[in-house]
DNA sequence: ATAAGGTGTTCCGTATTCGGAACAGGATAG
DNA sequence: CTATCCTGTTCCGAATACGGAACACCTTAT
């Protein structure tokens, strides 16, 4: 259950939480069409358990989605609360590092921060549309569409969406590990 | 539940034999990289069994998928030759340009060729894990886990996974329109 | 004030998924 | 032929996801 990657039962839960509520469905009456118990629903949405494929098929066609956009990590996924949207793509386990590929969206005006992450990490940004500002240290840089950056990510930093159109860009993420 | 032989999970179950052969791999070798027991695997595989989503998570990253192409019922496109796996992952599409998305996998030593795409044409190479070549025009480059290359696309270019463990990428381009 | 009908949560007994051990078969070597 | 090392399968105790009942809370009606 370690697994870090199992924020994955809670980005689940919460996925089809924001979609139920979207469709204006209570819990009770999602669980009834169904065909699942209402505490199953419950604990499911709340992270509290790790659902099989049967119950998660079972949500999806009364919610009206695909399973790929249950489970989103595929094409357009879920659109986080204020205006920012980050959906991990791909995580490459090595025994010297770990590397993680982001989608990240932000709305027009949207600010991401992000702590430190652990020493020695850089990311790389490519931006797909828009553009938008990174901030690191005490360094900022303006980002436009098909710009590409590279930046220590052991340090607070923050990306801002332009007040246009805000932006879309891939974020790899490379750790190193002990 | 009806009989997990003949549903979602027996489709899931045989896609996942299927992605596992076709790399290669052995049911012992993916199920000790998942992390997960072999036992486990062998009746996912067979379709006995309703996986957790943790599970699924689990084996999905060894075999180099995301979640939703496993469950597969999202659009996703992608070209499987020898060794060579493209996995379209966004589609950006706007009045100037189009951008995309890749996850390229290369087996090692398999080449991959591509034709000139149009005039203007720039893709930027982020690598993931592996090492391996990109040649275009008269250049070739070198690259490592982590590296990040640009170059013009509007040329044919090649890439090549190093002999020993070849290599994964993200490779964005963007392509200018009328 | 009390009841009725709705929300979502917590709890419990049962069923099943989990990892790991033991197993059967095939290939290769000595 | 036997030993060794693969392959993938079946089995088992322990952990846990399942449905459903009981629960707490809020809103509205009588």
């Amino acid at each position: 259950m370690g697994d870090p990657r199992t924020g994955a039962a809670a980005r689940v839960g919460q996925r089809i939480r924001a979609l139920r509520t979207a469709r204006g469905m209570s819990l009770t009456a999602l669980a009834a069409t169904a065909g699942i118990g209402k505490g199953s629903l419950s604990e499911l949405e709340t992270g509290r358990r790790n659902p099989t494929l049967d119950t998660l098929y079972s949500v999806a066609g009364p919610l009206g989605v695909p399973m790929a956009e249950l489970v989103g990590d595929g094409e357009w996924t879920r659109l986080d609360e204020n205006g920012i949207s980050t959906t991990r793509v791909r995580v490459v386990r090595e025994e010297s590092r770990v590397t993680e590929v982001y989608l990240i969206r932000l709305a027009p005006g949207a600010v991401r921060r992000s702590p430190a992450h652990a020493a020695g990490a850089v990311e790389r940004l490519v931006v797909l549309t828009g553009s938008g500002t990174v901030a690191y240290g005490g360094q900022r840089s303006e980002l436009a569409g098909g710009d590409c950056v590279e930046f220590p990510a052991d340090q607070p930093h923050s990306y801002t969406g332009s007040p246009d159109g805000g932006f879309e860009a891939v974020d790899v993420i490379v750790t190193p590990r002990a």
